[in-house]
RNA sequence: GCACCCAUAGCUCAGUCUGGAUAGAGCGUUUGUUUGCGGAACAAAAGAUCGUGCGUUCGAAUCGCACUGGGUGCACCA
């Protein structure tokens, strides 16, 4: 990274010097044929010369020129043009040497500090209670967690919050099915509460089909629920107790955690005694109208989206009052206040099925003057879908999260004796598999795929880690052998590890800046495949003159793997 | 009906923001690599009218328009 900063300064003042001020990005070119570094400046700065050179070519000729007048420190051993226009950099490989092992890390931090401090509420998993926790909410658990890792890392101040559904109608369905049809010591007693209170959903969906009174009842144990009836209060509060003890282990085995209430995170139960209070302001200011039904509704102005609904005709709230209330409660919270009083970055990473709901919210928000266009961001994924259709708790068609980490432990098991390295192996593949793609399209579910063991996937990552992990100690265990002196040529291989380990940066301001873990994977993994084709391809214990370069290079590549899971949530291990 | 998302190799995807060189990976298929440090790896081969058409451009997977196919959402679920 230093040195493409190196670079880029002498890359403007040539440009300065014909009066441009375009932005200047170097590449690495997947060919390495083309260089260690290219540039398209010449083309795209081409059209603003045009009247003073004949094409882009002649023009990149004439920035050579100026380059190399520049370039006091020798930085280039071979500048030339290429194709179009494009300017291919070679660059000297005793220059590389020097500069590679005398890195300053203490630089890098402040490279991608994009949050300057300034205060993030990552909001992500957020089941709901008395539903099953499927590869869904994994989803949405996975990609959270590590876009708060990476807003973390790029300097932002962040909170993780789990907005928990622990209040709705769904409450009001429950209870009617418990009531119904269940039997609360046998539930309690249940190696597996949650199990026995979704299939009382299921079938209260089931039945509702038949006898749609049922819905009716459903909403009116809601009502109770929100009026604070005894029963109905003691019966919600015996369901979060059953789910919450689920979820706890689920975290636990993720290694994911949550900063907010204790580490639970702020259900939408406890914005509870605000929902009412919202109503009337919101009614007050004129932003929300009672509808031609009687329900309260936020209409936009124009009509550019289609109302929002606050509350129900009978009173009783919903989704969007909750959220409302949430996002007042953080603005006015001081914990969440930026230093100057303004409003925090607040993310939630939701399902993409909902992202008109969020723009609904998000323009409701902004035309009360809470937050503005940008500091409320959807990060949508996609649903996990079988080739038959959409997963449905109502339906019963779901795929339990438990059933999925226990077959991928299972899986990794062919590999390893040791329990705890087949777990940590069997979590990576699953996190691995979430990240490196871009989280917005559907995934279709297929067992093999999100096994995966190999080629792209999570225990490839640890593999080349561990095998880094594995030379280091052998190299700190042997005596080094008196370094010889003498001259040696790095290698066109060695030479693309250098400059992409320089990229990890950029990498990490990409992924953070976007919401996206999925560009860090791509990078992560395209590093870990030139790694490997280095280890198989040259000795490094046993290299003699290269022996110290080779060691500097492994434990460079392990820091920056290393790092880089981290950020995406994947703990590395040292052996497996 | 309206809005949003998606379409790239047999399969799963990256690349699209910011147009540029021979469109990259992984899986699967075929062939090779063991005493040189971990074969969950490496090297190589075969495999792509980048959904279709028109346009903008010196140049389009990438930008614009139209169309086709798939998904999602659109007033009392979350």
């Amino acid at each position: 990274m230093d040195k493409e900063i190196l670079i880029k300064e002498i890359l403007e003042k040539v440009l300065n010097n014909f009066g441009l001020t375009i932005q200047i990005r170097l590449e690495k070119p997947a060919n390495p044929d083309f260089g260690d570094l290219s540039s398209n400046l010449a083309m795209i700065a081409y059209g603003q010369v045009s009247d003073k050179f004949k094409s882009p070519r002649e023009f990149a000729t004439v920035i050579i020129e100026k380059i190399k007048e520049l370039d006091q420190e020798k930085i280039f051993e071979e500048i030339t043009i290429a194709g179009p226009g494009f300017i291919n950099f070679k660059l000297n490989s005793d220059q590389l040497l020097k500069t590679f092992s005398q890195k300053d890390k203490s630089k890098e931090i402040e490279l991608i500090n994009l949050g300057l401090g300034k205060k993030a509420i990552v909001e992500y998993s957020s089941p709901n209670i008395a539903k099953p926790f499927t590869i869904g909410h994994l989803r949405s658990t996975i990609i959270g967690d590590s876009v708060a890792n990476l807003l973390e890392a790029s300097g932002y101040q962040v909170f993780r919050d789990n907005h928990l559904g622990d209040w709705g109608t769904q409450f009001g369905k429950q209870i009617v099915a418990i009531k119904r049809w269940g039997n609360e010591e046998e539930i309690a007693n249940a190696e597996n509460p949650v199990e026995k209170l979704v299939a009382l959903y299921v079938k209260f969906h089931e039945e509702a089909e038949k006898d749609p009174s049922l819905d009716d009842e459903a909403r009116l144990w809601f009502k109770k629920l929100e009026d604070g009836d005894e029963e109905a209060r003691a019966l919600w509060q015996k369901c979060i107790d059953w789910s919450f003890k689920e979820f706890a282990t689920i975290y636990e085995y993720l290694g994911v955690k949550f900063t907010e209430n204790n580490g639970r995170g702020y259900g939408e139960s406890f914005f509870e005694n605000m929902l009412q209070p919202l109503i009337a302001e919101l009614k007050e200011k004129g932003i929300a109208q009672i509808g031609k039904e009687g329900a309260i509704l936020i209409f936009y102005p124009n009509d550019q989206l289609s109302p929002l609904m606050i509350a129900k005709k009978d009173g009783s709230t919903l989704y969007a009052t909750r959220d409302l209330a949430t996002d007042k409660w953080r603005l006015e919270n001081p914990r969440y206040q930026n230093a100057d009083g303004s409003a925090p970055l607040v993310v939630n990473e939701v399902g993409g099925e909902q992202a008109f709901y969020f723009q609904q919210l998000y323009l409701a928000e902004q035309i009360l003057g809470w937050y503005k266009k940008g500091q409320r961001v959807h990060v949508k994924h996609g649903l996990y879908r079988f080739k038959e259709g959409k997963m449905s708790t109502r339906k019963g068609n779901v795929i339990w999260l438990q059933e999925v980490l226990n077959k991928a432990k299972e899986k990794a098991m062919a590999f390893t004796k040791d329990e705890e390295i087949a777990k940590a192996v069997s979590v990576a593949a699953l996190k691995w598999n979430d990240l490196k793609r871009k989280s917005d399209a559907d995934i279709n579910f297929d067992w093999d795929e999100i096994l995966n063991l190999q080629g792209n996937s999570g225990p490839y990552m640890l593999y080349a880690y561990a095998r880094a992990k594995s030379i280091l100690r052998k190299a700190a265990e042997s005596e080094a052998k008196p370094v010889e002196n003498g001259d040696f040529e790095i290698s066109a291989l060695e030479k693309s590890l250098i400059t992409s380990l320089d990229e990890f940066n950029k990498a990490v301001a990409r992924a953070a800046s976007e919401f996206s873990p999925h560009y860090l994977c791509n990078y992560l993994f395209d590093l870990a495949q030139i790694f490997n084709s280095f280890y198989n391809k040259y000795p490094i214990l046993n290299s003699s003159l290269e022996r110290q370069f080779r060691l500097q290079l492994v434990e460079a590549v392990s820091s920056t793997l290393a790092k880089g899971l981290n950020l995406l949530g994947i703990k590395t291990l040292e052996k497996m």
